[in-house]
DNA sequence: GAGTGGTCTAGACCACGGA
DNA sequence: CCGTGGTCTAGACCACTCG
C-alpha cells in the first residue's frame, strides 16, 4: 500500500525495473501522480527528489521527470577517523609520530594548496598501526597558521583526529588511486618494495584558507567499500 | 540574508565553522529557528535534514540536534558507464571483446552472488580503450538468466552498456582495492608485470536474482575522484 | 504564454525515546 | 509523560524553459 513517500519512492523505483517506466520515458508530473497515489504534491515531490539525486530520474522545469537514459549511478563513501575506522574492524588503534618538522613545501604542494613558492609548512609523518600491526602510513603537509600556540602535542593526539575536533568543517577534495610502495614505504608499511599500496589523498580547507594535504598509504588487503 | 532553506544550511554550517555552536553542543529546536529566521518550521527541516545526512549534525526525536563530535565525512562518487568516463576525459571510446564463452563460476564467485555451487556463467573479458591505448580491463561473470534469446551481440555493445540501457535498475555494492598487475592483466593493459592497478569490484542485482560480478582494473595514470 | 518542478507556509498528527 | 523530530496536507507563489 501507498503510505509515506518513500513507498512512493520504492513504487517508482518497482515501475521502472519493471519496464512500465523505460529509460527516456516522460513519466507523469507530479500533480497526477498525486492524485493517482492520492496524497499532496509534496509527498510525491519528496519521492521523486530524492529518485533524481541518486540519478534515478532527471528532472526539469516545464520539460518534467524522466527515466535517466544512462543512470549514473551514485555511491556514498563514508570517509571516517582513522581510529574509527580501525576499531570498527574489532582492532585497537594506535599511531607512531614519525617526522615532525618545519619544511619548505615542494612546488606542487604550495601550488595545490593556493600558498606562495617557497612557504614554509609543517612536515608529519604518521604511522597508524591496528592491534600493533601496519595499517596506514600517513604523510600530510599542514598549515603552521592554523595551529594554537603552544601547537598541540602530536605525539598524544594524532593529527587526523585534533583537526577534527579543533578545526572548522571545511570543504575539500578527495582522490584515490593505486601506486607501488617506495622503498621508505615498503619499510615503514613492513611490505615487499613495489607492492600495491591503495592511496588516499585528501586537501580541506577552512573557507579560503588551506589547512592540510595528507596522503594515506594502505597496505594489500586494504580494501574500500561504498554503499550504491 | 536568510532566503530559502539553503541560506539556512549555510548559515547553520557557518555557526558550526565559527564556533559559536562547537562540537557536541544541542543546538536550538526547529521550532526555535524557524522562529529566529522568521520562516516555517518544514525550511528548517530541510536545511537540518540535508545536514544530518552529510554527517554535520546529529538529529533524535526528543533529543534534539547536536553537532557531531567526529563528523563522518561523506563523499560522493559517480558510477558512470566506462563510455562517458572516457569521453568525459576528451578521448574517444573504443573497446574489444577478448572472451565470451560460459564457464562454471568458482565458489566463491557462485557464494557471492548467492547461486548453486558449479553454476554455469558467462564469463567476459574486454579490453576498454581510450584514444586507442588500454584504459581498463573488464573481467565479468554474468548470470545468462537474463539474457533474452538470442543474446545481444556484445562485440557491437559493450556488456557494460547493455545492461545499462535493457536491464532494470538494481542496488549492488562497490568496493576499491589496489593489486599488482597479473601476467595476463600486465599483457593486456600493457604494463610491466607486479605494476599497481587500481581495482574496481561492483556487484549487481535485479531485486533478489544476481545479474553480475564485474572487476575493472586500471592502469597506473589513473584517479578516481570523488565530490565531498 | 503556459505548464512544469522548486520551494515555502501554517497547521496537523504521530513515533520515538529521554526524563 | 511529553517535547522533539519526521512526515503529511492543501494551498500558494515563483523560476525556468519549452513550444
Amino acid at each position: 500500500m501507498i503510505f509515506g513517500w518513500d513507498s512512493i519512492r520504492r513504487e517508482v523505483l518497482r515501475r521502472i525495473g519493471q519496464r512500465e517506466w523505460p529509460p527516456g520515458m516522460l513519466i507523469p508530473t507530479e500533480q497526477d501522480l498525486a492524485t493517482e497515489f492520492g496524497v499532496a504534491r509534496a509527498t510525491v515531490n519528496r519521492a521523486l527528489r530524492e529518485l533524481a539525486l541518486a540519478g534515478v530520474l532527471e528532472r526539469k522545469r516545464r520539460a518534467g521527470t524522466r527515466v535517466a537514459l544512462l543512470p549514473v549511478r551514485k555511491a556514498t563513501l563514508d570517509i571516517p577517523v582513522i581510529r574509527q575506522e580501525v576499531e570498527a574492524r574489532g582492532h585497537a588503534h594506535s599511531f607512531r609520530l614519525l617526522t615532525h618538522e618545519a619544511r619548505e613545501a615542494p612546488v606542487p604542494v604550495t601550488s595545490r594548496l593556493g600558498l606562495p613558492e617557497g612557504a614554509l609548512l609543517l612536515w608529519i609523518e604518521t604511522l597508524h598501526l591496528a592491534d600493533g600491526q601496519p595499517f596506514a602510513f600517513e604523510t600530510r603537509w599542514l598549515n603552521p597558521a592554523i595551529l594554537p600556540d603552544p601547537g598541540p602535542d602530536f605525539t598524544q593526539i594524532s593529527v587526523n583526529e585534533w583537526l577534527v575536533a579543533h578545526v572548522s568543517y571545511t570543504l575539500g577534495d578527495i582522490s584515490f588511486c593505486a601506486a607501488r610502495a617506495s622503498a621508505r614505504e615498503a619499510k615503514v608499511l613492513g611490505v615487499t618494495l613495489g607492492e600495491a599500496l591503495f592511496i588516499t589523498e585528501r586537501s580541506t580547507w577552512a573557507g579560503p584558507a588551506p589547512i592540510t594535504l595528507v596522503r594515506l598509504a594502505h597496505g594489500p588487503g586494504y580494501r574500500m567499500q561504498a554503499l550504491v
